[in-house]
Formats: structure tokens, sequence, C-alpha cells
DNA sequence: CTGCCATTTTACCGGC
DNA sequence: GCCGGTAAAATGGCAG
């Protein structure tokens, strides 16, 4: 990366346009995820207690998940010694 | 919100999914901004300091200074030497 | 913070070389944790499934805590409506 | 490692309950560097810029200039004005 | 040496 | 408007 007047430093300026888009999506979606739990809240929901069952249902989830690949490890744990 | 065989609680579902929804485009927008990054280190780039260039276009000048100001002023009072 | 001479300064370094000591005791169990994982390694154990298991263990427990908290909000949700 | 019942079992036991206990070490030391953050805090100093003070103070001078020059670099390739 | 995972740091958001 | 806590980003460290 020292040519900097070169391709390079063309590649780079689109890299970083790129995220700089990608980036401005999110933060659109951000804003959108506010709004919905502003609605709510103005329904008279509790926006913390809402926050807390979706952390719940993530971790549910996430642990979900860690279990099936803990199974995986074990299986190919124990495939690798019938193998052997 | 003690209605629950009523709408409330079906209004409530219906927001919770639509935030799980939003949630999980956010993180395919992130999962895309870290693909770019890759493809720029493949390519050479230093995501570390792509990360830096990115950061100093967000902010705008004047909280910059101030920033750098309070750091050297607290590297004084260290008796750090200056980073020139 | 401007008094770089006076004891703010010396207000400020005493905070920093109490984080500096501390993140050393940090950096001092960390080791030993490495230690272990190495021990339990050369005795035959898979150190990608053991840091699984206490992935899903801590995972557990979080969830049981994120319960009871969960059950708190509820139960502290509940009381106001009924003060009201 | 297929034997449940035997030595092995307790052994792995062991060694995940090992670890445990250091993690929850680690937790609280964490925890104390915290504290003191926060009484700095609460003291007026700014967080944020002592953790730099912290970062920098583990740097040593080289590694700083090389990444200074390396941002150097990728600003003008941007054509971004020095941040002089 | 690369990719992955944990920890740490930063930024945000709601509550007071 | 600030503070506290919670979620996201980023850096650093480890295993393969």
């Amino acid at each position: 990366m020292t040519d900097v007047g070169g391709i390079t430093a063309e590649q780079l300026r689109s890299y970083i346009e790129r995220i700089e888009r990608l980036e401005e999506e999110k933060a659109a979606i951000a804003a959108d995820v506010r709004e919905v739990y502003a609605e709510a809240k103005s329904n008279g929901f509790d926006v913390k207690i809402m926050r807390q069952v979706l952390r719940l249902r993530k971790l549910d989830h996430d642990d979900r998940s860690e279990q099936e690949a803990l199974l995986d490890l074990y299986k190919r744990a124990l495939g690798m010694a019938e193998s052997i």
C-alpha cells in the first residue's frame, strides 16, 4: 500500500465507501427498531421487560445452538475414536 | 398488560417478532461488513488502520482536537514523553 | 484536571497505577487458566470440547439468572399495577 | 476419554471446576478495575482518556510511530486533510 | 499464519 | 441533561 496515486488508493477508497454504505443501512434498521420500541411503549408496554424477553429468547436460541455444536463435537470425537 | 388471552398478548408477540426480524437483518449486514474487511485484508490492507480511518471520517474536526488536547494534558500530568 | 503539578496529577497517577497492578493480577490468572488447559490437554482431554462445556455451563447459569431477573421485573410490574 | 464412570470423568470435572474458579477470580478483579474507574470518574477524571493513557503506557514507542505512519499513508491515499 | 473466540472498549438508549 | 446499564464493535490472544 505505498502506491498512493494509483490503483491501490482507488481500491482502498472503494472498500471504505462500501463499508460506509453498509453502516448506513445498519443504522437505518437500528432506527426502525427504536421506532418499534417507541410504538410499543406508547401502547402501554414496558420496554425494559420487552428487552429482557428478547434477550431471553436469544439466550434460549444460543443455548440450543451450543448444545447442537457440543453434540457435533462429541460425535466427531467418538467418530474419530472409532476410526482409530 | 395483564390481558393474557386477548389482543394485548397478540400485540406484544407482534412487536417482539418485528424486532427479532429487524435484528436479523442487522446481523446480516454486519456479516457483509465483516466480509468487506476480510476481502480488503486479503488484498493487503491493514484492517485496524482502515477502522481508524472510518472513525476519523465520522468525527468532525473539533471533537478530535478537543480529545487530543485532553490526552496531551493527561500525558503531561503523568510526565509521559510527547509522542512527537 | 488542569492542575498539572498539584494533587490532581498525583491522584491520576495513583489511579493509573492501581489499575495497572490489577491488570497484572488478571493476566497472571489468565496464565493459570492456560496452564490448566495445557495440563488437561497433555492428559488426553480435548480442549475445544472443554471450552464448549464451560461455555454451556456459563450459558445455563446466565439463562437462569436472566429468568430470575425477568420474574422480578414481572413481579414489580404487577406490584405497580396493584398499587394504582 | 470414554471411561465415563472411572477416574477420567473425575479428572475432567476437576479441570472444569478449577477453570471455573479461576474465571471467577478474574471476574472479581475485573470488577475491582471497574470500581477504580468509577471512583476516578466520580473525582472528575475522564475514563476514556485514562484508558488511552494506559494503552499508551503499554505500547513501546516504535510501534506507535509505525502505526501513525501507516495511518498517515492511508489518509493521504484518501485525500484526507492532515490532522495537524 | 490464519481464522476464531474472548475480552475489552465504545456507543447507545432508557430512566431519573 | 446526565448517569447507568446494556448491546455492538474492535482489539488481542489462542488453537489449529
